[in-house]
DNA sequence: GCCAACGTTGGC
DNA sequence: GCCAACGTTGGC
């Protein structure tokens, strides 16, 4: 991995008290229900604790802010044109620091998409698209301290917070304003269409967010649409 | 820079 | 376990 890291998103150290939940995402946003085979005496719990049986979902949307700020002295920009310069355009997605957003990067599976979203800055919107090269595994700026997302709280032998590298993979034909998809997501959500329960609206500040296909498709197709 | 939305903390 | 205070995210 590269030499040095702007964070991303979500900071927050968070305490011994309540960590780890386990990795339900706690979801309202399940697309699928689960039918939890109750039944049979002939077996018994099976395996141990279930995985819990979320809709499994292989699209996904990063959120990463490509403009200079300062937090505690460090730079948090890394926009996708970052990426893209950095050896192999591969970079780990460390920093996260919300559980929820934890929770699905731990989702994630090699070879998915996600897109490179441009937050807190003068354009928000989707950019660019990036794919999963490595699964998730520990986030190793919980345990420095000189890093800004440092968290004391986490132990070695339990470590909190994890990341997935990424690779970028292409730039939109066009930059997708967060403007035109609201647009969109208000008119799909007053006649039904594929936008009308994007997580970009329903959950705000969610900084990795999984996307259904239908809504993946519908974003990638606007590409080749006139700017609404 | 403002501030609404919302996640986290911690007293009780 | 409730909930008020607090802190952060991120659009505008």
């Amino acid at each position: 991995m590269p030499p040095r890291k702007r964070a991303r998103v979500t900071r927050r150290t968070s305490n011994p008290g309540k960590d780890d939940d386990d990795d339900g995402d706690g979801e309202t946003i399940s697309p699928v229900k689960e039918t939890v085979p109750k039944k049979k005496t002939t077996r018994k719990a099976k395996e141990v604790s279930e995985p819990p049986a979320s809709p499994q979902y292989c699209r996904w949307l990063m959120k990463s802010e490509p403009e200079s700020r300062l937090e505690s002295g460090v730079d948090m920009k890394f926009g996708i044109e970052d990426l893209k310069a950095l050896p192999d355009q591969t970079d780990c997605w460390d920093g996260v620091r919300n559980y929820q957003a934890r929770n699905f990067m731990r989702q994630m599976k090699e070879g998915q998409v996600a897109f490179f979203y441009h937050s807190n800055c003068k354009e928000p919107g989707i950019a660019g698209v990036m794919k999963i090269v490595k699964e998730a595994y520990v986030d190793h700026t919980q345990f420095d301290k000189k890093d800004v997302h440092f968290d004391g709280t986490s132990k070695a032998d339990n470590p909190k917070w994890s990341m997935v590298d990424v690779q970028y993979q292409r730039m939109l034909k066009r930059f997708l304003p967060l403007s035109e998809l609201k647009k969109y997501h208000l008119q799909h959500r007053a006649k039904s269409g594929p936008l009308k329960d994007m997580a970009l609206f329903t959950r705000a500040r969610l900084s990795v967010q999984p996307l259904t296909t239908e809504e993946f498709d519908f974003i990638v197709s606007l590409e080749d649409e006139e700017p609404l």
